[in-house]
DNA sequence: TTAGTTGATGTGGTTGGACCACAGGCCTAG
DNA sequence: CTAGGCCTGTGGTCCAACCACATCAACTAA
């Protein structure tokens, strides 16, 4: 057992006792090392770790927003370590898209109308709508899908679906330039949007799902990817009649 | 920007631009400090955050098995960040099990049948039929639903099944104790089992999604969890007909 | 000649100490 | 009462050294 391991170990444990909660701060890494009878760097390099997955923030200086506190962001490791495959080539692109089309076109489907993250859905597509930049737009787009993610109420595929976004976020803004009429696209996204909400005001999950999977297969199809041939949605498509 | 972070860019810079592939090995780590001019500490704190992403395996002594070299193990780094927010109480247990539904479900709709990853499972099936104690019988269920994900060749998917199942081992493993006969439902889990591969072998993708779904269900509901009411696999188990 | 031993070499693993930059709180001089 | 500087504690970085380990080459003894 390596030595940071223990560390990390003991860390864990701390947060699966409740003895250390979000928000609560770490001993100081220098308290740590003494307390758990290692050396700084083993704490450090466990630190680190941990920071990396979006269960830890380390901050300098004095004060509340100093020391190292928990946080819960799991979007960044997952989407940190889904990069870096898809870098090694381990993960191919068509994989991460049609992954997401599963995820986000179950989302849709699940998602409940009275959903506060759905009312913010609402408020950012009226935001695009004054929007003629492309990249204004496209940020808009990333946080839309991201509040119709949420409006299904699963936190796991919420992280997972920011993460898969975020491992192809320069492959998307790439694909953009491809584009040969970004005005008349990103009228038909703004239509698009507009349809998948309506449906889910309307409680027609299926429906729903099956506009989500066309638009976001749509929109790669247009920008010169190849989804590989065939709706991801599969059977959740099928199933909105 | 801290200084691993400048050594964790050079490194995914390396494997972007193929410079450094799936089996390759790093500079030695005084090299790299040397090379990229920062300290050796630093240079180790970045390889112990891609080691945690299973980018990285670090080795030591001399030879082909020994350096910092290239590997691809995208599970381990879901599976440790979904356990650690798992343990901070952001991530619910009712959560992963109805994303793996959903995920396992579309891959079993999605499993093609001449692929070699049904033949394995079809394998462990047989394995499984001769298997009196829970824990080995466990241990080949989880290669069986692994085997299942592998067989819809999305890589993405297969990786966030098994870090699902990573993350809640644990908890799975604790909830067996509360069946009542673990003869009668290791019976049950056999002849479900069964049922799906024949499903997917007969090119039934809708009844297989279907069977996926009851069969996990089933055995949370059965084992306590209580699986927060409803299908989780939504549309997709609609399909079926 | 061959088999076993031994040392050199290079790898990651770990440690202690030192210094820096930073941010808040305290204390003193005005 | 205020403004400035000092004190303290935090993480950030670096260095030098040592250890454990595994391989390989040279050497030695049969």
């Amino acid at each position: 057992m390596r030595t940071h391991q223990l560390v990390l170990q003991w860390i864990e444990g701390q947060l699966s006792s409740g003895q250390l909660a979000l928000g609560g701060r770490l001993p100081a890494e220098r308290s740590l090392a003494e307390l758990l009878q290692v050396s700084r760097t083993s704490v450090r390099e466990a630190i680190r770790v941990l920071e990396a997955m979006g269960v830890l923030r380390a901050g300098v200086g004095s004060g509340p927003d100093a020391g190292t506190v928990v946080i819960a962001d799991p979007t960044t490791a997952l989407g940190s370590a889904l990069r870096l495959h898809v870098a090694t080539s381990h993960l191919p692109v068509k994989d991460i898209v049609e992954t997401r089309v599963l995820l986000e076109s179950w989302a849709a489907s699940r998602a409940r109308p009275e959903s506060p993250a759905l009312a913010e859905a609402a408020r950012l597509l009226e935001q695009m709508d004054s929007c003629a930049e492309a990249e204004a737009f496209l940020a808009l787009d990333v946080r839309f899908h991201l509040a119709l993610a949420d409006a299904a109420g699963n936190a796991v595929v919420s992280a997972m679906m920011g993460s898969l976004r975020e491992a192809i976020q320069d492959y998307a803004g790439r694909l953009t330039g491809n584009l040969p009429d970004w005005n008349a696209t990103a009228a038909r996204l703004r239509a698009e949007h507009r349809g998948i909400l309506t449906a889910i005001t309307s409680h027609d999950g299926g429906q729903a799902a099956q506009l989500v999977a066309d638009h976001i297969e749509g929109f790669y199809a247009e920008a010169g990817l190849g989804s590989g041939g065939g709706s991801a949605s599969g059977p959740a498509g099928r199933s909105s009649g």
